[in-house]
DNA sequence: AAGTCGGGGGC
DNA sequence: GCCCCAGACTT
């Protein structure tokens, strides 16, 4: 998996990185396992400029992995809130405590060990045992796979599982002897900064002596785009119900799906079990509710379009203060909770 | 191999 | 609007 390719690439994309790399990152100082990691299920999907604020304002709260480990659920969520894909944050929990149970309170120094704990797949666990600790071991993300597909000409969606496994090779046989932590932070920020989707910086590009796509002049089509698909559109009615104090009923959301166990408004399909629902947990008239206007929100895979219906001055029935997933909450109280970021603007607004 | 899982940025 | 972003996991 890691033969030796005897070329340039590795050398040219190191000398490199000494002048052009970005070494002002925050999880680079220090550059400890515990931050590596976090930083890693942070970028999953997730832009730099994006990720940097809740690096900071994590680690702030929860400043070693046992100090994670102790934490609740839910107060790992809050600090997650707003930056998507929650199942990383429950996964990021979970290995927490799985350290602490399993492996001394540390990451594992071990491939299979990192691959094996929630939330790690082969290129985090690479990218955590290359930078933590200078081993050799390849990454594959996002970045890697358009700078390789240019470099090799690598036509076929990087998605595809051909296409991956034929870049995963590649990836192990461009491996450096030494300088590894370095290594794995140039690919990156080659594909961050030069080797972009759009407008990518060729002349400035350190491997350009050895580049296919840029030979051939076929850099603008590679890496070939994903497959199109039309997004299905679904509605929903969110229930905005507040009592006298102002308060808004909130609801945690079930464990699976979109958006598990955040705290979010109610939600119904349609006025006959909206009617229902509201009936079964509010003392007050249905009919009285004021429509708000739309709220659209688009996931990677649907869209969403939130009808808002707010009533004032409600009260709760008995069911309300029995149920631990019900729970009227004020404005001050919204920054500690976990909630979706259109649920966060939409109550923020009111 | 395809679907699920967020939110924001770039064009 | 569409695609992508330091992907992993389920079916």
């Amino acid at each position: 998996m890691t033969t030796t390719l005897v070329d340039s690439f590795a050398a040219q994309l190191l000398d490199w990185f000494d002048h052009a790399g970005r070494h002002d990152l925050p999880w680079l100082h220090p550059r400890t396992p515990y931050r590596v990691w976090l930083s890693e299920i942070m970028l999953q999907q997730t832009q730099v400029k994006t990720v940097i604020p809740y690096f900071a304002r994590f680690l702030q709260a929860f400043p070693t992995l046992p100090d994670l480990a102790a934490a609740s659920l839910d107060d790992v969520l809050a600090q997650w809130s707003g930056l998507g894909y929650y199942a990383r944050a429950r996964n990021l929990h979970a290995t927490a405590r799985a350290c602490v149970e399993r492996h001394g309170g540390d990451l594992p120094r071990d491939l299979d060990a990192l691959i094996a704990l929630p939330g790690i797949g082969r290129s985090t666990a690479g990218a955590i045992l290359s930078q933590a600790w200078g081993d050799r071991f390849p990454i594959l993300d996002g970045n890697v796979k358009r700078v390789l597909a240019r470099y090799h000409g690598i036509a076929g969606w990087p998605g595809l599982p051909a296409v991956e496994k034929q870049m995963w090779s590649l990836a192990g046989a461009h491996l450096p002897e030494a300088r590894m932590a370095d290594y794995t932070q140039a690919q990156m920020d080659l594909g961050a900064t030069l080797c972009t989707r759009s407008d990518p910086a060729c002349m400035l590009c350190p491997v350009q002596s050895g580049c296919v796509a840029l030979r051939d002049g076929r850099v603008d089509e590679l890496p070939t785009s994903k497959p199109g698909k039309a997004l299905p559109e679904r509605t929903a009615l969110v229930l905005l119900a507040a009592n006298a104090a102002g308060q808004v009923l909130l609801q945690r959301r079930p464990p699976s799906s979109i958006w598990a166990s955040l705290w979010s408004l109610p939600e119904a399909a349609d006025h006959d079990s909206a009617r229902a629902w509201f009936e079964r947990h509010l003392a007050g008239e249905y009919d009285r509710a004021e429509a708000l206007v739309e709220v659209p929100h688009v996931f990677s895979h649907y869209k969403l379009r939130m009808h808002p219906l707010r009533w004032r001055d409600l009260q709760a029935r008995a069911a309300v203060n029995d149920n631990a997933d019900l729970r009227w909450v004020s404005a001050a109280e919204l920054p500690q909770l976990g909630l979706p970021a259109p649920i966060r603007r939409m109550l923020q607004s009111l």
